[in-house]
DNA sequence: GGCCCTATGACATGGCCGTGACATTCGTTA
DNA sequence: TAACGAATGTCACGGCCATGTCATAGGGCC
């Protein structure tokens, strides 16, 4: 498994041999991952590590999951948490998602299902998916005679034709668009898109802006919208100027 | 909740008051409850009432909450059932999933997570069973001359040929007929047709694209209607182009 | 026991994406 | 203003992974 795009989970559980195990269970789907043993270690290295995954036991020393949680959240940390609960106390799940939790399984587990959640938190596109949730503006973007639907994935452009758009290629362009006239770092495209401690070589990003081009631009050769901003990044610009 | 398609649940439960409390709270959430409180009687309801979820609890006078679903399961019914147990014995779970059980809640729950279970169970038939309660154009669904009938199950292809759908064919194409157009993911797909917490191997979502391709598609192999968006999920487009 | 439906694994294949080479443009310096 | 270096534009090739596809096993029902 020599993924360059390794993503970093930390699992926070207090049981050492199940901490262990789970650790070497993910290491061998080519996950990077850490354990702590109580709350505290948990929450301070879950504020240093730029982890991609939490996975939280809710019964742990110190200081017990649902607060490892919270104090996550609120310091503006985002990263997506599992809760890990057993099984009787029927409250958890609610409190789970209140702490701010994305996911939640019960103790005792099925390694399958384990792997599976994790996966499906993992997904990259998660934020994507969940950002055409609910305003149905926010699945479209127009600009200057084109069209792009991420519901379909597919884009129709100012002469007509038709394109099917891939993953990646949907991906940037939303990211581009969820900030016009705005300058996008190449650096943000492949966090955002590619995900953390991923870097593609430099050219990867290009081509994507290259196709971008090809499909929306009158003239791919003289960009209106998705401009070069040189040394930084790049800028989409819906008004293209006269 | 003025739903058309009211769901109706059977609560088998022997504390009357439990028993009406729960029913209660359901009906204020817009299903249709009966009850029953000992286990021969709610085998008998749940055999000829036709019910969308089976609230059973494990401890009933007569004969206990794993053998009404056994004896459910013998006769035929594949009513979902959600057991309820009081806490402390571990197998439950697993005697619960092995009598045919779908769900499983220890006693005393917290009421959120009690509707919460409801709703994830109901869910995945739900929406199948109320497409097909009204507009009788709805259980139907016509394309490039095909058309399925989700009522009879039979399908029609454009070659004249006839074709009985199973369960999941006709789930998954509703599902992606539902969305016409747009991207529908693996784990759309998984969630809505098998269920929460039930997740087939991967290559079982393909094999179905592939059977209702078979079905559906001039070419199998040059699909135009059940599109895969790679790396994403599937796409239905009823309007072949051209 | 036999049938139908579903799930799984193995293998083939095709497309996306990543990479490097080269061309080109921009910015900077003298 | 010319020249040089660096960043970007552009293309084509190839590997790898997701999917296509089939054959078979398992499970429930008659």
């Amino acid at each position: 498994m020599s993924e360059a795009a390794q993503s970093r989970i930390l699992v926070v559980e207090d049981d050492l041999h199940l901490a262990e195990g789970m650790a070497e269970n993910m290491r061998a789907e080519g996950y990077a991952t850490d354990t702590a043993h109580d709350g505290q270690l948990g929450l301070e290295m879950a504020l240093v590590g730029d982890y991609d995954l939490i996975v939280l036991d809710v019964m742990l020393p110190q200081m017990d999951g649902f607060e490892v949680c919270k104090a996550l959240r609120a310091q503006g940390k985002s990263t997506p948490v599992l809760f890990l609960t057993a099984r009787g106390d029927p409250q958890d799940r609610v409190r789970g998602l209140e702490a701010g939790g994305d996911d939640y399984l019960t103790k005792p587990f099925h390694l399958d299902e384990f792997l599976l959640r994790i996966r499906a938190i993992l997904r990259r596109w998660e934020w994507f998916k969940s950002s055409l949730a609910k305003p149905a503006t926010s699945a479209t973007l127009t600009f200057a005679g084109n069209e792009a639907n991420f519901r379909t994935f597919q884009a129709h452009a100012w002469d007509g034709t038709t394109h099917d758009l891939t993953e990646k290629e949907a991906m940037i362009l939303k990211v581009l668009a969820e900030h016009p006239g705005e300058v996008v770092t190449r650096d943000d495209l492949l966090e955002k898109v590619w995900g953390y401690e991923v870097y593609p070589s430099t050219r990867t990003v290009d081509n994507f802006i290259l196709r971008l081009r090809k499909i929306f631009e009158r003239d791919p050769h003289e960009p209106r919208h998705f401009l070069t901003v040189r040394g930084v990044g790049y800028r989409f610009q819906p008004e293209g100027d006269a």
